[in-house]
DNA sequence: CTATATTTTTGGTATAATACCAAATTTTGA
DNA sequence: TCAAAATTTGGTATTATACCAAAAATATAG
């Protein structure tokens, strides 16, 4: 619990491999505790799976969790999560002014946005004025529509300010 | 010799892996046939590991390989380098519009690119007005500064038209 | 033209990320 | 309190990538 500590010095974003930033993404739009097999089952993966991947969140302080229990962010996994989601929803919005539609924009973005570092999503963000629109609605706003803990509408719709 | 060859149906830009794109990219600012040494050197890896990917991107059909000799991009496997050059110059170019200097957008660029759609770097294309200029210069035409089969110059350069 | 040096390949192993399965453990609910 | 459900453990698999050592092929120096 040093190396990918969220508190351990300056973020760069690309301290999480993709499938951990999905289930800090899925985390964010839950308030209380998350049992693995939400999880599981908004991914389509084995409950094995989870529990062995949010060991490791909560070993690199990302996540507290009490075994049978379940998961909850920490307040640096929060910080780390809302980085994330907006990381997404600057990307989605990138790929849209470049023509794409919300769902391709949003499936685009969810492919790359581990590898996006902070800085450039912080020059992607003030470029754009700190945008309120995005690819997705607001996390634990409306239902789930399928795409990778992305939220997807017919039309852009709005979030808080990025 | 199916599965990922570059003339089975429309290529999507997800088939290949990162170091594999490199690769590719590589090859295309060299002309006549390239050793195996030079990859390994190029990316600095163990010759052994250049052997066994290069004969994977040349069961898929992009690399002719001649044992002991060397390898040559075939004419499927150049078009698809020139997809992923361009792939990776036009990603690029969206990160310098948000103010990333020309190193800063060629690595943001190199840490994407092999998850960017064609058809995602086909609507950026077009909607940049197929530009002339890159992050990197032309391959082949100037030395290699390093990034990753990444052309860096101070100021960006003209390169053909994307 | 051969002995040695260099390059390349083979075969084995390693790691990270991710996944599944079966068995063991814990919790829940009747 | 006991069976059902959820969770975890332990083992194994895959893909991408890498290293090493040994074998094979090629090149070069005499």
């Amino acid at each position: 619990m040093t190396e990918n500590n969220p508190e351990n010095g300056e973020i760069t974003g690309l301290e999480l491999s993709p499938r951990k930033v999905s289930y800090l993404k899925f985390l964010l739009t839950k308030d209380d505790t998350v049992r693995t097999t939400e999880i599981s089952e908004e991914f389509d993966v084995d409950p094995s799976t989870v529990t062995k991947l949010i060991a490791e969140l909560a070993e690199d302080g990302y996540l507290d969790h009490v075994p049978y229990r379940g998961v909850k962010l920490t307040d640096a996994g929060r910080e780390y999560a809302e980085f994330c989601l907006k990381r997404h929803q600057v990307l989605g919005l990138m790929f849209s002014h470049y023509g794409l539609s919300p769902a391709e924009s949003c499936d685009e973005a969810s492919r790359i946005e581990t590898f996006v570092s902070k800085k450039a999503v912080g020059k992607m963000c003030s470029s754009m004025g700190h945008p309120t629109i995005s690819c997705c609605v607001k996390p634990g706003e409306t239902r789930q529509i399928n795409h990778d803990s992305c939220f997807h509408e017919s039309r852009p719709n709005i979030i808080r300010k990025l």
